[in-house]
RNA sequence: GCCUCCAUAGCUCAGCUGGAUAGAGCACCGGUUUUCUAAACCGUAGGUCACAGGUUCGAAUCCUGUUGGGGGUACCA
């Protein structure tokens, strides 16, 4: 866990009340003379249905108060009124004690911390971070899988990085193997040397196309073998296509020039067409690992293993990790004839980027399915007494299904990554125009508009979802731009930001504003747009856009109430007021803006 | 079999370090535009928080068990 890590003094703790809390353990002293631990103190916002903006749960101090919750609600409340200023009242429900804090500390709050120019950011904190995601194959396209991977992988790097990290974020590319060589084989068969420039096809898909065909081909084969008697396993295991792409395999290991020179052009096709999907995301990468060059990594490390009596040989010279006093299974991590499984190879590249970074922490972005794969790994590294393995996660997230179920490329029936994302901006240009939105607009703000609101709707459709839970995207129904969506925060900032040109909007926060009157709904703005930093840290600690995107939401949605029950702001007469309302809706703006980025969302000036 | 994750409104999701009468969006129904962008706002309706126990002053939240679903499970990655 990254906790503890994070450095974060501004506003820490609910709003800047910490005072409340030594407050109220002075009460409890004086009154009862008993010393309690801080936690005893249960802070939390007062519910809207009742009168104040901060409650104190009072059941917990009643076995100190040795009184009735009420009681001892209403002492403390007294004790409070009187020893401090900005608490002007109180009352008291059951066992809670709502305070009402004065309307000058939260301006105060609002003109003093919440537009200074480092509002929301957080002091670095000296510590590297590695996130790794995407991690494609180079035999099929992207589809919304990936998606969803790659735009949790660059979020939580961008949260990581505002939160006060280092960031390094890597993509290790799964570019060699017996699905390459599908797609290689079957397009030396069938492609009649069809390339992207002749086809007119993307890279990536055009080698997509020929794994497809693969399959299909296999298929038949399979097919005929069980005709003519042999099981389905035999038969898979038999087939002429399959044995000839091994050969492939290890003609590619061993170098073979017409194989390798074969595997360098169709990989460049796809890396080709990775790069214009990954352009339209708008996610990147500090650094690329490929398989090719690590898997054959790992063995010293196994040799290390063994020399530590952390692993152990077999008779048939495999070599073994006992977990089993870990409540896991015993696991191979080298085969009988010496080469690498999927987790020699993982050993090794941990031990690579460790030696290339020397970061405090590393994140690996991979799906749920691995998530047996991860607990053995971090724990091996731990057993070979890897001083970094405790700062190792898997940030495990869930599949992305269709009302059909998994996704299957080989079957067809997955949903394409640039066919969606097209899809996405589609419309958004239909709707933007049929909204009319958009007739002054120049081509090239309408595009980059329709861009992003179309990427807009699809990220934070992703991103709003916790994690770890598994997401059901249905194509037959469109991604919503209406409510909790992105192009719903989007269109709150665009029109924040109309308002305040209208309005020739300058900041200003001096002490004249602290007076104003404020509007019940303008605290809650105050109070919500106050959050911002801790709810940016705790999406960091807790790895999750999702909180982030969930606290957006709310901002937006409070907003455009005040919006809508505030009489127009550009043409109120008070210099003051408006200045004060204008100010709100520009800190607004920014936590928008701010926020919307980490998540990998672009918010226009108009739309 | 064993391990693991998930289960909240018709649908998609918040809420989970225990706190007041469980919240949003979509869909449905009704209302709001001579006022700064109606991708908006306001309202109606919608719940056995899968089920059963337990801990507690207090449980959607923590513990145990059950059911249902996803994933994994020793030479694929």
């Amino acid at each position: 866990m990254a906790s503890g890590s994070f450095s974060f003094t501004l506003y820490s703790l609910f709003l800047g009340m910490n005072f409340i809390i030594t407050e109220t353990l002075k009460a409890i002293k004086e009154l009862y003379n008993e010393e309690v631990a801080e936690s005893v103190i249960n802070l939390q916002e007062t519910r809207k249905e009742f009168e104040g903006q901060v409650t104190i749960v009072v059941f917990p101090i009643v076995r100190f108060s040795k009184q009735s919750p009420e009681e001892t609600a209403n002492a403390i409340g007294n004790y409070l009124v009187e020893r401090v200023a900005v608490v002007s009242g109180f009352n008291v429900v059951k066992g809670f004690l709502n305070l009402s804090i004065a309307d000058s500390y939260w301006l105060n709050l609002l003109n003093s911390d919440l537009l200074s120019a480092d509002f929301g950011q957080i002091k670095p904190n000296g510590k590297k971070v590695m996130v790794e995601y995407s991690s494609p194959n180079t035999n099929k396209p992207l589809h919304l899988g990936h998606v969803r991977n790659n735009l949790l992988g660059y979020s939580v790097a961008e949260l990581l990085g505002a939160a006060g990290y280092e960031v390094i974020k890597v993509n290790l590319v799964n570019d060699r193997g017996i699905h390459i060589c599908k797609s290689m084989l079957a397009w030396q068969k069938w492609g009649n040397g069809e390339t992207p420039e002749s086809s007119g096809l993307k890279g990536d898909h055009l080698v997509g196309k020929y794994y497809v065909v693969f399959d299909k081909e296999y298929k038949k084969e399979i097919e005929a073998l069980v005709a003519q008697g042999q099981t389905e396993d035999e038969a898979k295991k038999n087939a002429p296509l399959i044995k000839e792409a091994q050969q492939m395999l290890l003609a590619w290991e061993a170098g073979d020039e017409a194989v390798i020179a074969l595997w360098r052009k169709m990989n460049g096709w796809v890396y080709d067409g990775f790069a214009v999907t990954y352009q339209k995301l708008g996610v990147d990468f500090d650094k690329y690992y490929y398989e090719s060059n690590t898997y054959l990594l790992g063995k010293d490390t196994v040799e290390e293993g063994l020399a530590k009596g952390v692993f152990f040989k077999k008779e048939d010279g495999s070599v073994w990790i006992d977990l089993t006093a870990e409540g896991l299974d015993q696991k191979l991590v080298l085969r009988a004839d010496g080469t690498s499984v999927y987790i020699t190879q993982d050993l090794g590249t941990a031990q690579m980027k460790y030696d290339d970074f020397h970061m405090d922490e590393s994140i690996y972005v991979v799906g749920n399915e691995q998530d047996y794969h991860f607990k053995v790994l971090f724990l091996i590294l731990e057993k070979l007494g890897k001083s970094w393995a405790k700062g190792l996660h898997h940030l495990s997230y869930g599949m992305v299904d269709l009302p059909s179920g998994k996704m299957k490329s080989r079957e067809g029936t997955v949903v394409d990554a640039d066919d969606l994302i097209a899809e996405m901006v589609e419309t958004a240009r239909e709707k933007t125009e049929t909204l009319g939105k958009t007739n002054d607009f120049t081509d090239a703000e309408k595009t980059e508009l329709y861009n992003n609101i179309g990427l807009g709707a699809l990220k934070y459709f992703l991103l709003k979802v916790e994690p770890k839970k598994r997401l059901l995207f249905d194509p037959s129904e469109s991604i919503d731009f209406q409510g909790n969506t992105g192009p719903f925060i989007q269109y709150t900032h665009a029109r924040i930001k109309s308002l305040l040109s209208k309005a020739n909007y300058q900041l200003t926060a001096d002490s004249s504003l602290y007076s104003v009157d404020l509007a019940p709904t303008e605290l809650e703005m105050i109070m919500l747009l106050a959050k911002y930093p801790e709810e940016l840290v705790n999406a960091a600690k807790a790895y999750s856009p999702a909180f982030m995107a969930n606290y957006l939401y709310e901002v937006a949605k409070l907003f455009n109430k005040f919006y809508h029950e505030t009489p127009p702001i550009v043409r109120e007469e008070n210099q003051l007021l408006k200045q004060h309302r204008l100010n709100i809706c520009r800190l607004t703006a920014d936590v928008l803006k701010k926020g919307t980025q980490l998540l990998g969302i672009q918010v226009p000036e108009r739309m």
